[in-house]
DNA sequence: TTCCTTGCAAACGATTTGCATTGGA
DNA sequence: TCCAATGCAAATCGTTTGCAAGGAA
């Protein structure tokens, strides 16, 4: 995805929800776009060379997910990981290395996505329950740590 | 399951582990054998009436993970949850309620079961990645939510 | 000018750890 | 008896927030 496209489908999202598409936020936008998968503050802030202060970060990755632009992904123990929203990048599932940690996107060919799009409905229906996202976590060892 | 046959199966796996099975760690056992979805540190120490401190539990729970016998679970934002791991209670997903936060078990009928661990095998391979585990977690808005 | 946004430091909540005491094999 | 386990309090870590300064409309 071509950066100048991305920024023009976040930009009326934003303005929307009556916030600024500042520097600082396009830059996380940015790092997010060119991640292979979900980061951390922590990563984000090491990514931009700590010029933008850690806080700034948690308040820019708030703003972010009330906007609908980031999804938060919680896989690892303590930490808390961002990307963008579906919309903008496909849907998609995640490896996780159960030695270092390490999150990895996935695509899922069409036909398999369909079947586990068909478990999740009659799953929910069962259980009284109203599905609206699913997420399907790997575990394994990512090919540095097998 | 009877909570004497569960001691029965944790017991050993503990020897082996060099660790003590206790009247503290048997008490969390058991409140975890008797719950419906994984819970956090926090919620044990209510379940049992604040008689065992946090930190006890905290330290519990590590030896449990060490050991096999509890897994961790993060889907939610801040706070790890533990559930008698696999071999105690059968394979399982979650449903994740995004409004309260709830997180409860569901057992998924073999043939999906079937689907997921060929589509989880298949898309391990092309990645290079080593599949020891894999978690569906559905998310939306639990009965009570709704 | 008027708010929104940012930076810094202090505050917070979940989890971990040091150390002295207790308890089980 | 002896070492693991526990309780309490202090420390740590990721994250949030108050407040004053900077920046965009």
């Amino acid at each position: 995805m071509h950066e100048s496209k991305l920024h023009r489908q976040v930009e009326p999202r934003l303005r929307e929800a009556e916030v600024r598409y500042t520097k600082g936020r396009r830059v996380i936008v940015e790092v997010l776009a060119t991640s292979d998968g979900p980061r951390s503050a922590a990563e984000l802030h090491a990514d931009l060379g700590a010029t933008v202060p850690i806080s700034s970060i948690y308040r820019t990755l708030a703003v972010l997910e009330e906007s609908g632009i980031v999804t938060p992904h919680f896989a690892t123990k303590g930490i808390a990981r961002y990307e963008l929203a579906e919309w903008l990048t496909g849907h998609h599932h995640h490896l996780v290395c159960v030695d270092c940690g390490a999150v990895e996107d996935v695509d899922v060919p069409d036909g398999y996505e369909e079947q586990v799009r068909i478990l999740v409905s009659d799953i929910a229906g069962v259980a009284r329950f109203t599905p609206t996202n699913h997420a399907l976590e790997i575990e394994g060892l990512c090919k540095d740590c097998a």
